[in-house]
DNA sequence: GATGAATGAGCCTTCATTCAT
DNA sequence: GATGAATGAAGGCTCATTCAT
C-alpha cells in the first residue's frame, strides 16, 4: 500500500519527487471518492494532501493530466495485483481463476475509495477519451487471459461453456458486486462479495468452485 | 419512446406543460450520456432540446431539481417496464424470472443513452444524496421480488441456491453487461448481452434456463 | 386612504383601469418596504397584488415606469396631505407650522410601508435621475412654503432665526425621525416621534411650541 | 483616508493582503455611492479598483460578505472618529457635544461617497438582517453616550430637556443634513451643514451653543 | 520547490421583457 | 383584459490556470 497522505503534520519540507506525486495521486483518489468526479477540484485535492493549491499543478501540469496519471496508477496497480496473484498460483486453470477472483477482493485493493474512483472513471468513459486510451489495453489483456483459462477449463475438465461468455460472466460478476458497494443503501461486506462471486463461479463450474463456507 | 428533441424547426411557441417537461427530461438524459455528469450543463440541455436555457429553469427551477426529476423519470420508467413484463407472465417463477431479464434488455429501455445516464447517477450516488433518496425504495422492491422468485425456484423445482445470493447474481449480471456497454472499447450487442445473462442463468438453474441459440 | 390590495380573494374579473393601477402601485409600495429596492421584482409585486406577472407590465409598460409612477403617487399623496392640512388651518404661522408637522405624522401617511418606500427612493436618488425629475419641484415648493412661515414667525412674533435654516431644521427633524423608524432596532412610536419634533420646535420657537404632554 | 483605487496603472501583481482588502472596500463604497445598492455589482467594484472581478471574490468570498465587511469598516471608522474626538475634548458636556458634532462633519468622513454608502445600507436595513446585526451595538453605544451628555447639561447647567429626546434631536439633525446632501437638487456645503446643526443645538441649549458665524 | 495572489472562462440563476393564446 | 410560456442579458460564483515572489 502506498503511504496515504495525512493532512495534519506539516508536510515534510523536501520529499522525493515520486513520493510527492504519489501523495497527490492518493489524495486525488480519496477526493474522487468523497466528492464524485463532477465536484473533484484541485483545491480539494490539495487540501486533502495538506499541500498548497499551486503545488499540485507544479507536479502535474493540468487537472486532466492529474486525472490521467491517477487512472494510470489505478490501472497499473490493478494489473500488478492480478499478475502477482497469478505468479503465486500453479498452472491449473481452476487455481488460476480462483487466484484472480481472490485478488480482486484483496482488502488492499477493494476499498470503498478505490471502487468509487473506478466508478467515477467508468462513468466518464463514454465522453472522455481518457479511459479508452489508458485502460483499453489492460482490460483487453485481462479478458484474453481469462478467456484462455476458461478455454482450459473446457479442455481439461470437460466443461462446455463458450469461453468468451464464461470469461465475461466472471468479469461482470466481479464488476457487479463492486457496483453494488457504490449503489446499495446497505452494502454487504467483502467476504459476502467474494462468496457471491464464488457461488456464481460454482454454478458455472460445479466440480471446481463454490462458496467458502 | 418519445423522440421529441430536434433542434432544427423553430420550437412551437407554446406546448403543453407536460410535453415540454418530458422533452427537457429526454434532452437531459441525452446530454448526460453524451457529456457525462460533470459536463452536463443547462446550456447543453437547452441546445439539445432546441430551447433557450432560461426555459429549462422556468420549468424545473434549478439544475439539481432537473436532475432529480430526470432520475425519478428513469426510475419510474424502469419500474413500470419490469412490472408490465410481470403482468404478462404466468405464475411460474421461471417464467417470471425470464420475463424480468428480457424486460431489462428491451430495446426501448436498454439504449446506450439510458445506460449512460444510469451510470452517471450511479457514479454520483456516493457523494450525492440524490440517488439513495430517489431510488433506494425501487431498488429494494426489485431485489425483494427477485429473491422471492429465487426462493420459489428452490421450493418448486428442487434447487438449492441461497435466494439472496441467487437474486444478487442475477442482478449483478444484468448490471454488469450494462456496465460493459459503457466501458468496453468494442461492446457486444443487445442480443449477445441477453444471451450472456441467460447463459449465467442457465448455470444457476440448469433445468430451466439457457441461452436462446 | 387608497384601497389596499388584498391577495386572498380572487381578483375581481373586471376592474376599472384606475383601480387596477392603484392596486398595483400599492403592491409596489408594500414590496419595496418588504424587500428593499434591490430585491423588488415584478413577480413579487404581482404576487402581492394577487395578479399575474404579465398584467403588471400590461398596465405600466416597464419596471422603471412602474417605479416612476409609484414615486409620483407617493409624492402627490404627500403634497395633497400637507396642502389639505394647511387648508384647515388659520393664517397664523404658528398654527400653519403645527398643522404641517402634525400632517407629517398622520397615521394614514406615516406608516412603516410608506416610510420604507420613501427611503428606498431616497437611497437611489443619487444614481437614478428618477427622484430629482419627479420630486424636486414638490420638495422645493414645500421648503419655500416652510421658509415663508418661519419668516413670518420672525416678523410677527419677534424671533430672530434665519428662516432658511429654521425651515431646514424643521424639515430634517421630521425626516430624521422617519429615518429612525427604519434604522433603529427598537423604534419609538408615532406619538413619541411627533413629540420629539414638537420639542425641537419648542426649542426654536419657545413661546409658541412644545411637546403635547 | 487612503486614496488607493486608481485603474490606470497595471495593478501590481502582488500586494499585502490587507492593502488589497482595503482597496476593494474603498472601491465598494465608491460604487455604492455611484450606482446605489441595487446596481452595485462585483464587476463594477472590480473595475473601479482596476482589478479582476475574480479577485474581489478571492478576498471576500461572497458579495454579501463584501457588503458586510464594508459596513463593518464604515461603522468602525465612524466609531473611531467620534471616540478620537472625545479623547481630545475636556470633561465638560458642552465641549464633548460640540466635539461630537464637529467630528460628524469632519471632511474625511463626511464625504458624498460615504454619506451615499451609509444611505444605501440604511435603505436596506429593514429587509436585510445585515445592518441590525452589524451596527445596532455601535448605534446604541453612541445614543447612550449622547444621552449621558445631555443629562449632564441638565445637571450642571440647569437645563430642563428630557435627555433621551434631546440626544435624539441632536442625532436626527445630524442624520437629517446628511440625508439632505443625498436628496436635494442643490445641496448646501459642509460648513452650512455644520452651522445648521449648531443653530439647532443653540436652540436646545441657548447659553452654550450657536452657529459659528 | 513551494506559495498564494491574480485572471478569466464558463457555469447556474434571476429577472425584465416579449408574445402567442 | 389577462395569462403564462419563452427569451436573453446580466449577475454571482467556481475553478483551472498563470505567475510573481
Amino acid at each position: 500500500m502506498p503511504q496515504i497522505a495525512s493532512a495534519n503534520p506539516p508536510p515534510p519540507r523536501t520529499q522525493s519527487r515520486d513520493a510527492r506525486r504519489l501523495q497527490i495521486i492518493e489524495a486525488t483518489i480519496a477526493t474522487l471518492a468523497e466528492k464524485g468526479f463532477s465536484r473533484m477540484t484541485l483545491t480539494a485535492v490539495a487540501q486533502r494532501a495538506g499541500l498548497s493549491h499551486g503545488l499540485v499543478l507544479f507536479h502535474f501540469g493540468t487537472k486532466d493530466n492529474l486525472l490521467a496519471e491517477t487512472l494510470d496508477y489505478l490501472s497499473e496497480e490493478y494489473r500488478a495485483n492480478w499478475q502477482a496473484a497469478l505468479q503465486l498460483a500453479d498452472n491449473r486453470p481452476e487455481t488460476r481463476i480462483a487466484a484472480l477472483v481472490r485478488a480482486d477482493f484483496s482488502p488492499d485493493l477493494c476499498t470503498p475509495e478505490r471502487q468509487a474512483a473506478w466508478l467515477a472513471f467508468w462513468s466518464e468513459a463514454q465522453s472522455l477519451p481518457l479511459y479508452q486510451a489508458r485502460c483499453a489495453a489492460n482490460d483487453a489483456e485481462y479478458s484474453r487471459m481469462l478467456e484462455g483459462l476458461c478455454a482450459q477449463m473446457n479442455a481439461l475438465h470437460g466443461y462446455d461453456l463458450p469461453p468468451v461468455r464464461a470469461a465475461r460472466l466472471v468479469r461482470i460478476m466481479i464488476d457487479g458486486v463492486w457496483l453494488d458497494q457504490m449503489t446499495l443503501q446497505a452494502p454487504y461486506d467483502l467476504d459476502e462479495a467474494l462468496n457471491t462471486v464464488l457461488t456464481g463461479l460454482g454454478a458455472l463450474y460445479p466440480r471446481h468452485f463454490g462458496p467458502n463456507a
